[in-house]
RNA sequence: GCCCCGGUAGCCCAGCGGUAGAGGCAGUGGUCUCAAACACCAUCCAGCGUGGGUUCGAAUCCCACCCGGGGUACCA
């Protein structure tokens, strides 16, 4: 122990020795921490297996509350006081629900592979998994201090083998399944084979299945499986020496981490057939309770779009296929246009160019295959940045090959330009330039013919000649476009769309067809510190799923886990796995059903989002050691119910930058599990909110470099760090800017009971709000004035009366009971705060507290602030925890005033107030009003027009 | 460019058709103290981003614009 004891903190305990001060908040909160601990307080019972409880009683029968909060990643730097605003926020929501009598299972684990672990290692060359569980740990201790109720046997780990084991045989569910898109359902892949031996499936060559080579085999249900490996065009970052899914990639064509340049490559990869659950992920968006800003950026990024597709035959008998939402602007197709990679490009590049090809078509080429060449060579050569730049100006080349307008038999010139995408539709488009932005301004680049069809309602000319851009609408009718076989003329933009596609479909030269922006979800990584795939390749090179009895495939020991990296800049390198450094790991002998023989791991590694996948799984039986979740606990906490249509975990707290990624990768994975019978829920989360975030004050020097944002002066309305003005902006907080604020530092200062009450009462949770270190000591008066109405802080006794509560205080109580459970249901903790401290402050004027009162206001607060609370609560007299008693429940005869203020206006302003019974009629008060001596005074001799009465608050007299 | 979210007291925020203010911070004055800190008591402060409209009545509903934050970006 120290001898220098802080002389402020011994004087105020020589005074006031039971005042709530932090070193009395500091012993309360670790002893209630222990409790809870060592009585397993906030364990949630299971219906069945080894987290059931028989003493819990028929636990199916009570309500139950599934709360969770986004996996946190354990940074090694430990938390600032930003990241808990969310874990306090479920806390409170569940401790609540606890109250109300739910059966409540609230958890926190930990995403532990990924990159920042792997850098550590290489910089420090301290293995992954120490740094990692090392910052597990620390994380830990920082929550727990915090008084935050987990159910700590639940708190999984995704690095711990017995996590990831689950997580591989995820992989091989999926991977042993195909997509059955008559029934709209994932099927095992033996019904699939069964199909092929039967023959009720054809195999693409039209071979028997028994005909085929176990190589030839593997490759046709390769084209069916949910995972599956192929040569694909895909995002290669050689600064992170790793792949990347479409998502990990900014819109700029960079990586989302460490803001690398991404290149487009052809390499093997692993990759999830998300796409076939394309129309289920945007239709089971509806039944969710979630923010609708992030159901609309899962709608967008799964882009589902209706439209046709379309034939456009070309000289040599081939056709090009082009997708379009807009069939029935066929007629105007006057020019095509493929992706410079499409394949068939190479295919319909006449030897020479037609004759009459205006110049700026060649591009100064001599042949159209230099053209091409030419021109591909400088698409391949820009990077996205450059090519969103360079977006508003169009660029092409002629191909020289000329396709036939399917409908209006006319030749229309196809060429080649990178603002057609290869990875959309079928990589080719019909060029509409009359009612297609992009399209006009290409065509009026190369003199194209513009032909209008459908008739503008905006008072322009149908001669497009004149016109300065496209136009573009839904809401007109088709014109000039009629051949001998079919009129859309007159038609409407929907009923054209259906005649055409029809006409189109009976010759065969077309069919209506949805399309989805959604790409195959990209799977591999060239990683160390991921879970390995459970693959492995024989001698021939067939691929081999390993059984389930081999899992788990754990992490091998390597003597460099560095990716390895390149040159940021450097295209043409490859990946290389960091796994196929361990030889000895990578070849094995194993017996796979047919004896022993030599096979070949495979060295890809999953990438980070496959343990949080399904994570909400493993919290419901996080130690079954036969099944990836018993049915029953699942059905239990997961289940659909009336209110919940298709499942999911009851409230999911988290960030909105996981809109896209994590949310639609954890939807799939589930749906998946969900059609091969292994859970009973159909989504994952039904609830989803998005807390905002915390931001704090940054301070920057005259250079622009951060400050310490603690060391900051404040005078003379400036900012002064070492007696140099400074510059103050919002930020986000984070050691980098030097403005990070420690849950523990305020902890110390306050506690932690101050601090959650802090974090709560600051704003509404979903918006983001600034940190004010110096504003949390009002937080911390509220709990010192609640202490002092029970507790003397001269000697520690109740202070509580036996009176019985007087009606004006019945009524403040129970007005604040109504008030504070209505926001504590809807989240809105910044308002149930204000409500308690104003109850409080209410007790505080009266002088002395009623016993039953308090109680009830303990109660209130015990979810906000939960250590005192028990405190108080024991000092009361009661021997059990409050984490299980009942919430307060408001009796309504006291909710209401008994009298009211009623404003009387007169033509909108206030003239006089009369004081009301709440219950009076429209009538009364009306009378009651025009008999005011004020009123009569005001209205004079103006002719009374019109009352409006609005029982029992207001009355407005409108007058000549 | 398009799509969300937000602009109410010096600051953070309640109020979301009916008296502009629930709560907190800061400021000011006072009590306590030898003094200070803490604590306590009291008190000052805005007409609701701007401009229109609807209404008996608008911070609240509608339209346009400005400012701040976020998302998205040639998706045929």
């Amino acid at each position: 122990m120290s001898e220098t004891t802080p002389a402020s903190g011994a004087a105020e305990a020589a005074t006031e020795p039971f005042r709530y001060s932090s070193t009395l908040a500091a012993d309360i909160e670790s002893r209630w921490q222990d409790v809870w601990e060592k009585e397993g307080t906030f364990n949630a019972p299971n219906p069945v297996g080894p987290l059931s409880d028989p003493a819990a009683g028929e636990v199916s029968a009570k309500p139950h509350s599934f709360i969770m909060d986004m996996f946190p990643y354990p940074s090694g730097a430990g938390l600032h006081v930003g990241h808990p605003l969310g874990y306090i926020a479920t806390d409170v929501y569940a401790r609540y629900q606890r109250m109300n009598g739910h059966n409540v299972l609230h958890t926190l684990g930990y995403d532990a592979f990924g990159l920042p672990a792997e850098q550590h290692a290489v910089a420090t060359g301290e293995h992954p998994r120490i740094s990692t569980e090392a910052a597990i740990a620390n994380m830990r201790s920082q929550l727990r201090r915090l008084g935050l109720g987990h159910d700590s046997r639940r708190s999984i780990s995704t690095i711990d083998p017995e996590y990831y084991r689950w997580t591989q045989w995820i992989f091989l569910q999926i991977f042993n399944s195909w997509y059955d898109a008559e029934a709209a359902t994932a099927r095992p892949i033996p019904e699939l084979v069964a199909q092929f031996e039967s023959g009720e499936r054809a195999t693409p060559d039209g071979r028997g299945w028994s005909e085929l080579s176990g190589a030839e085999r593997e490759e046709v249900l390769g084209e069916y499986r949910l995972a599956y490996s192929k040569e694909v065009p895909v995002n290669w970052c050689p600064g992170l020496g790793t792949v990347l899914a479409n998502e990990e990639v900014t819109a700029d064509g960079r990586s989302e981490r460490g803001n690398f340049p991404v290149f487009k490559s052809k390499l093997r990869q692993w990759m999830m057939r998300i796409t076939a659950y394309g129309d289920r992920l945007i239709a089971d968006l509806d039944p969710l309770d979630w923010p609708e800003a992030i159901k609309l950026q899962q709608r967008n990024w799964i882009g589902r779009s209706e439209g046709a597709r379309v034939d456009f035959p070309v000289a040599d008998g081939s056709a090009i296929t082009v997708f379009t939402t807009r069939p029935d602007t066929l007629f105007g197709a006057t020019y095509m246009v493929l992706a410079p990679e499409h394949e068939l490009v190479d295919s319909i590049v006449p030897a020479a160019w037609p004759a009459d090809v205006p110049a700026e078509w060649t591009g100064g080429a001599g042949t159209p295959a230099e053209a091409v060449a030419a021109y591909r060579a400088v698409a391949a050569s820009k990077s996205d940045v450059e090519r969103q730049v360079e977006a508003k100006v169009k660029t092409g080349v002629f191909t020289g090959a000329y396709a036939t307008n399917p409908v209006s038999g006319e030749s229309v010139p196809v060429f080649i330009a990178d603002y057609v995408l290869m990875g959309y539709g079928t990589g080719a488009i019909m060029a509409v330039p009359a009612h297609d932005h992009r399209d006009f301004a290409f065509a009026r680049a190369f003199a194209l013919p513009i032909r209008c069809v459908v008739e503008p309602t905006d008072g322009r000319d149908q001669d497009a000649s004149a016109w300065d851009d496209a136009f573009d609408t839904y809401d007109s009718v088709i014109v000039n476009s009629a051949n001998s076989g079919v009129s859309l003329d007159g038609l409407s933009v929907t009923d054209a769309k259906a005649r055409i596609t029809a006409w189109l479909t009976e010759r065969g030269i077309g069919e209506g067809t949805v399309n989805f922006r959604l790409r195959d979800w990209l799977f591999s990584r060239q990683r160390y510190w991921g879970e390995p795939f459970p693959i492995v390749y024989d001698e021939d090179g067939v691929m081999h799923a390993l059984p389930d009895s081999m899992l788990p495939v754990e992490v091998p020991e390597v003597e460099d886990y560095s990716p390895h990296t390149y040159d940021p800049y450097d295209a043409a390198s490859s990946p290389k796995t960091p796994l196929s450094r361990n030889e000895a790991w990578v070849n094995v002998e194993l017996d796979l059903g047919d004896g022993v023989r030599s096979y070949r791991r495979e060295t890809n590694t999953m990438p980070n989002w496959a343990g949080s996948c399904w994570y909400e799984l493993r919290y419901i039986d996080p130690v079954n050691a036969e099944r990836v979740v018993d049915p029953a606990n699942e059905q239990y906490w997961l289940g659909p119910t009336e209110t919940k249509p298709v499942g999911g975990v009851d409230l999911y707290v988290g960030g909105a930058e996981h809109a896209v990624l994590h949310l639609l990768y954890a939807r799939f994975w589930h749906k998946v599990l969900h059609d091969l019978g292994h859970v009973s829920s159909v989504e994952p989360f039904h609830k989803l909110f998005n807390q905002g975030m915390i931001t704090a004050d940054v301070y920057r020097d005259e250079r622009g470099f951060p400050v310490p944002a603690a060391e900051i002066e404040e005078r003379d309305g400036g900012y002064f760090w070492q007696g140099e003005a400074v510059k103050r902006e919002a930020g986000k907080m984070g050691k980098s800017l030097k403005n990070a604020v420690a849950p523990d530092t305020i902890c110390e200062e306050y506690g932690a009971d101050t601090l959650r009450l802090y974090e709560m009462a600051m704003g509404p949770l979903d918006v983001s709000r600034p940190w004010d270190t110096r504003a949390v000591v009002g937080s911390y008066r509220f709990l010192q004035r609640l202490w002092r109405n029970v507790v003397s802080e001269a000697t520690g006794e109740l202070v509580v009366t036996d009176e019985p509560a007087d009606e004006p205080t019945l009524r403040a109580l129970h007005k604040a009971i109504d008030g504070i459970r209505a926001d504590m249901s809807g989240l809105r903790f910044n308002t149930a705060v204000a409500k308690a401290i104003e109850l409080n402050n209410y007790l505080v004027k009266r002088g002395s507290t009623p016993r039953a009162v308090a109680e009830q206001l303990v109660l209130l607060v015990a979810p906000l602030a939960p250590h005192i609370a028990e405190e108080l609560w024991r000092k009361l007299g009661h021997d059990e925890s409050l984490v299980y008693a009942d919430y307060p429940v408001a009796d309504p005869v006291y909710v209401v005033d008994e009298s009211v203020t009623c404003v009387v206006q007169i033509k909108g302003k206030v003239k006089a107030r009369l004081e009301v019974a709440p219950s009076i009629s429209d009538t009364e008060l009306e009378a009651l009003a025009l008999a005011d001596p004020a009123v009569i005074a005001a209205v004079g001799d103006a002719p009374i027009r019109k009352v409006i009465a609005r029982a029992p608050k207001l009355v407005n007299i409108v007058t000549g």
